[in-house]
DNA sequence: CATGAATGAGCATTCATTCAT
DNA sequence: TATGAATGAATGCTCATTCAT
């Protein structure tokens, strides 16, 4: 029983045949490009280079497979490591992270996770949250928990750090986000993002910087 | 002359004989609970009480009726009256504005227009476009003319307003917006509205206050 | 009683208010452009300059009026005057029969009635039968009549005048009438009408001139 | 590799399956009798045996289903084969010839094959002239051919054998085609065929016949 | 009588899903 | 296990027909 079989939704070691990863990587392309609803089984049989009965051999139906994909970008984007050492100086760790996180959101074909999971949401809202929670509040969390450090080391005066967090990832998308994912506007060059990150730490260090 | 045979796409002056509004609020409904792919013209007909032939004397396709929704939502999100006076207390003025726009985005069942039209703008560029350029970029220049004029007055120091603009609004979605938009939040409270707002008030003041 | 109020089929003294004209004229445009199946009752209400509801105060439905319209082709082509006087010169009379009646069959946009009919004859074999009758056949009837004429007369020696009639019609065809209907060819000039004509004419008379 | 997954369009070579067999079968019957508007989908399916989605399987769509029907009757009429040994005898040849030929015309339910593409030539041409020089103009070279042969022979005097060849065939259809196909008379019978074939070969001959 | 808004059955087509091999 | 042929329910859309005005 060490083959595919239906692993339903464990979080965690998900079987991981070369098959059931060629089938997840073609179906992320596809729903990616296409959303749930725009990307057919046929399609996704295509792109992944397999037949469209294997498909319902390694996941149940087509909601199943869209919650893998959601659950693969989960854990992918879950895994990117910004570095958030406590020690490192809040100006440069703040420019770095809000850097790295607007050119995650925005890269081209990219704001993609972000549309098709909120384009989901009303109708899957359990992929909405665990796509929230293990991706966003994730990200939020660990920004807070860098804050609170500097904040401990005397560098920060900040109440509360989740809100702060949060108000700098969204100080970071301002003019950038909001255009891109309504395709009023490619994605950003690096310099617009330095600009607009540049100006985000700037805004949020002086709200919260010891006096 | 004031009945259907098909009032074509005219952006302005549209028809609204009361089976067109009937229609428009059936397909709202399901346009904003479905999505486009998933609502279907059955279903909008139930919804709207009339047959399904009805939907196509009054548009001529479900994209039609869909773009009609989305212009539909522009005009009405984009009337939203804020009060900027430019003689206005700008502390005052800017919670104001913060706590109206953000209960406009995040009414219940109202992130809906917003979360619909981003899942289409991949597909359909030019209705992202048009939401975006009528309903955000909008309200970001209103509030930046407000802006302007503090700078004039000499309240505020700001390169450039338009940025600053967009700080403010995401600033005051933080924390709140995400969550509700991925479903993993209920529509905020008006305590919790009230509590980001301010915060997001003080960092925007502290930022640009002139010293 | 002298107003609309269904006719239905009566052959003769059709009622003929302007308005019926009208949606005749309008229905026989469409019909004969698209076909019975082709063309829709909108489409002819809109070549008619009338609305959809009055086309069904003059006709029962669909049937009834494209019945009318193949009645009114009958009626006119079976007007059609072609010189048969008895006492007329055979070569002559058969060359500007022929040539009249090709004209007639393969006008531009004319072979219609003909290809209409024939179309729907499987699906309404009364229909294809008038026409056959009353146009077909009339013709035939009338040429062999002038036939039987000019053997009294002594000019031909034929045993069987309809056959020898239909003979000479089919020959006229030959070469013209196949490629036309099928739309390998547009519809032939004059010369070479002429050009087949008189070789048919001189084929029947090489045939049935009294020796 | 025997099996579906679209052959597409390929004139020559089409795969056989059974199942494509079995539609192509249904497809036949539906089409002759209710013509290519008259025969739905649905009918077609049920009339072969299989699903409405099977149909799409083996062809594209409807119009690819209807064509290839009509190349089917192009490839088979077109195999009928005459006899037109040019060393045999003329006048036997053309009656055996004519009566043949009005056979495969006029035989129960087969003047529908050139009904039906008659009546869609308007809105299909490619399909009429297909039709045409595949099968009609095709006979009409084969015995053009034949005509010439006599001539050199000595047998015949004719000046232009492709009008000729055309004539012959068209006066054998003389009183027994047009009724048939306007469904003012049943299929012809044998002694019906054979008196018109011979009275046609006597035209011809006393036409044509080297004096 | 004439209108045209409204209907609903019907159509071509797609697609998630099943299953024999 | 992997396939792909087959399915049938559902979809967007059209159109002949009805009926209140």
């Amino acid at each position: 029983m060490s083959h595919p079989q239906h692993a339903a939704l464990s979080i965690v070691g998900e079987e991981d045949s070369a098959k059931r990863r060629q089938i997840l990587d073609g179906a992320r392309a596809v729903f990616m490009d296409l959303g749930f609803d725009g990307g057919s089984m046929g399609e996704i049989a295509r792109a992944a280079g397999v037949s469209k009965g294997t498909l319902y051999v390694y996941f149940t139906d087509k909601n199943a497979l869209f919650e893998a994909i959601v659950e693969q970008e989960v854990l992918e984007q879950g895994k990117s490591a910004f570095n958030f050492d406590p020690t490192r100086d809040t100006e440069i760790t703040l420019k770095e992270f809000g850097t790295a996180y607007i050119q995650l959101l925005c890269r081209p074909g990219g704001g993609s996770s972000t549309r098709t999971v909120m384009a989901i949401a009303e109708r899957m809202p359990e992929v909405g949250q665990r796509f929230y929670n293990n991706v966003v509040a994730l990200t939020i969390g660990r920004l807070a928990a860098y804050l609170e450090a500097r904040v401990t080391a005397g560098d920060l005066a900040i109440d509360d750090c989740s809100l702060a967090a949060s108000q700098f990832m969204m100080c970071c998308q301002a003019s950038l986000f909001m255009p891109f994912i309504f395709q009023a506007a490619p994605a950003p060059s690096p310099e617009q993002i330095a600009e607009v990150v540049n100006s985000a730490t700037r805004m949020f260090l002086a709200a919260y910087w010891r006096r």
